[in-house]
DNA sequence: CCCCATTGTTACAGAACTGTTACAGTTGTC
DNA sequence: GACAACTGTAACAGTTCTGTAACAATGGGG
């Protein structure tokens, strides 16, 4: 999914055409489509970093055009802006149900629609803020901000004590051995004692106070996260 | 400036509650003000992504309250919506004058009310956040006039600097790898040391002085602004 | 109750990371 | 063309992080 090519999806040529120009001004490369299949079929094929998809196409509605990409693994993270006719409908494409990124109301200036791509374009690029906050008891992690806090405290953890905490809270309870740990920790290539665990376990519960105790040491096995059942 | 909190204003807690119960029935947070100085008060400290504003207000009028929210930089950009007696001298409310975002005219039904805000919610988040002033803590930055304060001094950022501020702001806490800033603000195929931003994280800091202090060092990950939750 | 494997604790040195400063190249202005 | 402002890089210093190892404590099996 390379974030400068876009497509562009439209039945009218002079609009195609339109933006083309525009976009390709802006520093873009630029795919076009003239009906819902061909959009699907170049999408698939081309791996677009952005789509931008007329409402009304003859064939097969934007709409079920969009639906379509959404539902394909290969195209479904493939940011759509929608254009429409006027500000109609708009609630039932944009965000979840249909999960276009924007829309845009035709008549649009080209100037317009250059700023909206960009814009969708750096959304998409951030760091996932719907990444999962994970909550474990008092303790929550909150993987784009880099944060843990235990009961409203902020706790400081380096990047390797931060990455063990995310994964044995993920891990819900099962037992992860050293060896496990050390590949998801510290990647799957690398040469280190299991006892580094250890060592990092110690730490990680000393900053955590009284909730490092939810760290359970399985003799022989490796650690796990204390279920709430097992007290 | 989080959309989903609505600051109500009104004297009469009957109306007050009318519309706290139907605005957090639709998903909204909801903020009340029984007057023109509290409710400037809660707007600037709590920035609301939306104010609805009586016109009719002891002690304060108010348009005076609107004009005041117009005028400081930390709650200017916030859209209002005006309850009106009767659909009287609208005009110099609404638009430039005095630039309230929509009025209602009392009596109202709360149904109505909620697709006012829910519109105006609308036309106020998708068009370019490029242009939209961002506030944080007492950070102001308003993009279409280059300009940065803080606490009412003015401050002189390089283009570089603005845009890094800008974009530290707008991630709201995320953390920002220097990678990732380097693709933001440098754009995306730039061939530059990320230790460069480093040297440009340090300039602002010092030319923000004490405000410095919000952008937080995340090691080995990258930089953050502080959230007012981790104190 | 003892023994031994396993784990907790601690200290430490090298590595990695960031802050700070200086400097040189660029750009734009007058 | 001189000058100032802005940038990117490099070098140095200080701090933090991390893996290892040595030693103490623990706990389960016999």
């Amino acid at each position: 999914m390379e974030s400068n090519k876009i497509l562009v999806v439209d039945d009218e040529t002079d609009i195609l055409t339109l933006l083309s120009y525009n976009l390709k001004k802006a520093g873009f490369d630029v795919l076009t489509a003239k009906d819902g299949p061909e959009a699907i079929e170049i999408a698939r094929a081309r791996q677009p970093g952005l789509v931008i998809l007329d409402i009304m196409l003859p064939n097969m509605d934007g709409t079920e055009v969009l639906k379509q990409l959404k539902a394909d693994t290969k195209t479904a993270g493939i940011p759509v802006i929608m254009l429409t006719a006027k500000g109609e409908e708009v609630d039932r494409i944009v965000g979840f149900e249909l999960g276009a990124e924007d829309y845009i109301t035709k008549p649009f200036s080209p100037r317009e629609v250059v700023l909206r791509v960009k814009a969708v374009l750096k959304r998409f690029k951030l760091p996932r803020s719907d990444e999962r906050i994970i909550t474990y008891r008092d303790i929550t992690i909150d993987p784009s901000k880099h944060r843990v806090t235990v009961r409203k405290d902020t706790i400081d953890l380096t990047p390797t004590e931060f990455k063990l905490l995310k994964e044995l809270l993920e891990a819900g309870g099962r037992v992860l051995s050293r060896d496990l740990l050390l590949d998801m920790v510290w990647g799957q290539d690398c040469y280190v004692t299991p006892r580094t665990v250890d060592t990092h376990i110690r730490r990680l519960r000393s900053k955590l106070g009284y909730a490092g105790r939810y760290i359970e040491t399985v003799r022989g096995v490796g650690y796990r996260i204390k279920t709430e059942e097992d007290q």
